[in-house]
DNA sequence: AGCACGCCGACT
DNA sequence: GTCGGCGTGCTC
């Protein structure tokens, strides 16, 4: 018998491997198995068994198989060979990425001295001896690795040939212990239904008491009852009166915090009737149904969400929450733990441990659990019977992953559903132009919530134009009157007030009016970013710190001074003008910690908070009735992105950061401030009319030949080497466009290559290159031809298929 | 990914 | 001349 193997390399080669008796009956697809692999020893997945070798080379027998029970079956590693062949990625590897992460086996060689080196009349070199001192601290000896981390950079390779040649060092090979296990817990339990005839001091008898009230309990449990219960435990064994043994531990997310939790009524209007309607006519067919949910925000989409679900627990099947990112996660926990019960619901993110997420797999896998909840990865989740997949917030960008494989959760989410006769309910506001595309031709079913709960209105949006603002120095002011006169009239009605500034290039720096010096970081090529509070210069990229100074370093200018605004700016700005308010600030400097957003979160729900000042993430789906004004600092900042969907980003950032103002019976108020107010991203924002903005930017795409008229894969590029990075890359660039006439017939074409915007990171220098074309298949074709090609002079090379971030 | 093999510059 | 740099290629 023999196995097909795939191990987490970057090739596409799989490896086959003869199967000894031993092991006949337990081998099955989806089970790990360790194997030797040239001179070590890995981890690799079972994705083929075999009864006949179809290889002639020499076939290693396999070596250990750790899994009792599979971790995928067929069906999933179908859904994981699509992955890879989709996003160009090796099937190892994602494996890797996918399957819960830590449980790999990985041997690694291991140095010793040997026994009998005391006999040091060997000459040794200095590079040796060193190697000798090293080891002779450690009796155990030492991994390779370590060891030459130990010894800096120096080539150990050559010293230790000839040190085990002369038989004074040892080498072997040592598996490494898997850095996530099981968790085990000692229980207790009685033996006899009774203990007539068993000699028990008054003690022991207690404890027993105890015991048989409670059934089996974790022997933990009875520390806080009795003085030196392991003694007793031990006496009670010894009688045969009770039996000890371990239980595994199933490690949960920790207990939900309660967070704007204030359920909304569980009858669902007319639209919200009507569209649950046809969810459930999908779930009831059991085909693969892709549906489109468009709600205006507060329109009772999510209301939807958990009653679909409620419909799943009370039949058969299995559903998957897909929600953008932590921040919401916290919050939706609550609401769907206040729903159901907390054993039916797994919650997968990634800001639980590792050994969090591998226990939930588990459950999950034994059935234990139906209902998924989490970010992108969760979509991978071992979901039996996989009957709705919700991908909530769809034209949300962080579904996409931006490094190894880069995959996009929500366009998976479809493939999933088709491959498990699912519904597949993308939920928006803003729907991503792609996914209203689809709706509109007819590929998926279009379901709309037209008005808000209780027919609420929805917020009054004023756009303020900069252009025309001038304060008393004749210069731009960060707060325009009228955003400063609608926060003062808030906080005298004592209501809330959020400003939302979009950060994306758009910080404070220090720059010299006097010669326009302006400070970057040296290493990556971009503004530094001015933290006033520490008095230091930052690179949001390699975390580059320099003290901030006074002087221009190129003119000697003594004027130097911050500019831009970032969130601290605007925090020290609104507290000069409104000395009595509380106001707090909201991004990934006040948020580092786990639980501090939803620390700041909960202080908003209480009303501890006048003034929430942030970035991106408080635009995600807060539910805060108390807000009554949401102010843009400035509209602009993402339509100056170099990337095509910048104008639908805008439209949908200020969109949903307007939806949050106006949510409980107190109407909204909005005020945008920008240089560009006729700008139509803006403009329909304004309007809150999505299908006028899809009007206007459908043609465009169109015009430019941009998705969803065409499909996009890109290719970065990275050197530490600049001319020779820039001339490796210009001669793919040529080659690319070669292939797309000659291969592709001209049905597929290049853009670029190009020096990214970010030109330079961690040391490395950047360009992409774009292939575009009307279809898919051509244009993997053309990529695949492209990478063989391609061989790397010190060039790193990533495809990303149906790129999303072009910086 | 590791790890080995193989071919060119600065030292004994 | 050799030692050691890291470019190229393979692992069932």
């Amino acid at each position: 018998m023999f196995v097909r193997v795939a191990i987490q390399i970057p090739s596409v080669k799989t490896f086959i491997y003869a199967v000894p008796e031993t092991f006949v009956t337990a081998v099955a697809v989806g089970k790990r198995v360790l194997v030797p692999f040239g001179k070590r020893r890995v981890t690799g997945y079972i994705v083929e068994t075999m009864i006949e070798a179809v290889c002639d080379r020499t076939v290693r027998d396999i070596l250990d198989l750790p899994d009792p029970e599979p971790l995928f079956d067929k069906d999933a590693l179908a859904f994981y060979d699509w992955i890879s062949r989709y996003y160009l990625h090796p099937l190892g590897k994602v494996l890797g990425e996918l399957l819960p992460g830590g449980i790999d086996v990985k041997s690694d060689r291991w140095l010793r001295l040997a026994e009998m080196s005391a006999t040091t009349d060997h000459r040794v070199s200095a590079g040796q001896r060193e190697i000798l001192e090293h080891l002779a601290c450690c009796p155990e000896g030492l991994p390779l690795s370590r060891l030459r981390k130990a010894l800096g950079k120096n080539a150990i390779y050559g010293d230790l040939r000839l040190l085990e040649a002369a038989g004074l060092v040892v080498s072997e090979e040592r598996l490494n212990r898997p850095p996530v296990r099981p968790k085990k817990e000692k229980w207790v339990g009685l033996t006899a239904e009774n203990t007539f005839g068993i000699n028990l001091t008054a003690k022991q008898s207690a404890m027993v008491e105890f015991i048989r009230e409670r059934g089996e309990i974790p022997v933990s449990n009875l520390h806080a009852f009795f003085k030196n219960s392991a003694s007793f435990l031990r006496n009670l064994k010894g009688k045969g009166v009770i039996r000890l043994y371990e239980k595994e531990v199933v490690r949960g997310p920790g207990s939900a915090p309660e967070i704007g939790n204030r359920g909304n009524g569980i009858t669902l209007n007319e639209a919200q009737t009507e569209a649950f309607g046809e969810i459930r006519e999908c779930l009831a067919a059991g085909r693969f149904s892709p549906c489109l949910l468009h709600g205006v925000t507060g329109s009772g989409k999510t209301e939807i969400y958990l009653q679909a679900i409620a419909e799943i627990l009370r039949g058969e099947g299995g559903a998957i929450y897909l929600v953008p990112e932590i921040a919401l996660t916290a919050q939706l926990r609550s609401r769907i733990c206040g729903r159901f019960p907390e054993r039916e619901i797994a919650v997968l993110h990634s800001g639980i441990s590792r050994s969090a997420r591998y226990d939930q797999w588990k459950r999950i896998r034994r059935g234990e659990v139906r209902v998924v909840v989490g970010a992108r990865s969760a979509l991978f989740a071992p979901v039996e019977n996989l009957r709705l997949i919700i991908v909530d917030e769809e034209h949300d960008p962080s579904y996409k992953q931006d490094d190894r494989l880069r995959y996009n959760a929500r366009d998976l989410a479809l493939v999933r559903g088709r491959f498990s006769k699912a519904t597949v309910l993308l939920g928006s506001a803003t729907p991503a132009i792609q996914s209203y595309f689809h709706a509109t031709d007819g590929r998926y079913r279009y379901l709309t919530l037209p008005a808000r709960i209780d027919d609420r209105p929805l917020p009054l949006v004023e756009v303020v134009d900069l252009r025309t603002e001038r304060n008393e120095q004749g210069l731009t002011p960060l707060l325009s009157r009228t955003l400063i006169e609608a926060i003062r009239k808030t906080l005298d009605s004592g209501k809330q007030t959020l400003l939302f500034l979009n950060r994306r290039g758009f910080h404070t720096y220090l720059f010299c009016p006097d010669c326009g010096h302006a400070f970057s970081c040296p290493n990556c090529d971009i503004a530094l970013t001015h933290h006033a509070a520490e008095g230091v210069l930052k690179c949001h990229h390699c975390d580059f710190t320099v003290k901030a100074v006074d002087l221009c370093p190129a003119c000697r200018g003594n004027r130097v001074r911050s500019y831009g605004a970032g969130t601290e700016r605007i925090e020290e700005e609104t507290g000069k003008l409104f000395p009595g308010a509380r106001i707090t600030r909201m991004d990934s400097d006040t948020t580092s910690r786990k639980g501090d957003s939803e620390r700041i979160l909960r202080g908003l729900d209480r009303m501890d908070i006048d003034i929430l000042i942030g970035t991106q993430m408080i635009t995600k789906g807060h539910d805060f009735p108390e807000i009554t004004l949401v102010g843009v600092i400035a509209a602009d900042a993402s339509l100056n992105i170099p990337d095509f969907r910048a104008a639908e980003r805008t439209f949908q950032i200020l969109t949903q950061v307007s939806g949050r103002g106006g949510r409980g019976d107190q109407p909204g108020r909005v005020v945008i401030q920008t240089f560009n107010p006729g700008h139509y991203a803006i403009r329909r924002a304004q309007e809150h009319d999505y299908a006028g903005f899809y009007a206007d930017e459908l043609p465009l795409r169109r015009q430019f030949c941009y998705p969803p008229f065409s499909r996009l894969i890109g290719l970065h590029f990275s050197s530490l080497k600049r001319e020779e990075g820039k001339k490796a890359v210009a001669k793919i660039g040529a080659r690319a466009r070669e292939l797309a006439r000659t291969l592709a017939g001209g049905k597929a074409d290049v853009i670029g290559p190009a020096e990214s915007p970010l030109a330079r990171i961690r040391g490395r220098y950047r360009w992409q290159l774009l292939l575009r074309g009307k279809q898919s298949g051509l244009l993997h074709l053309l990529t695949q031809r492209l990478l063989e090609g391609a061989g790397h002079d010190g060039l790193d090379i990533q495809v990303d298929v149906d790129p999303v971030n072009f910086m």
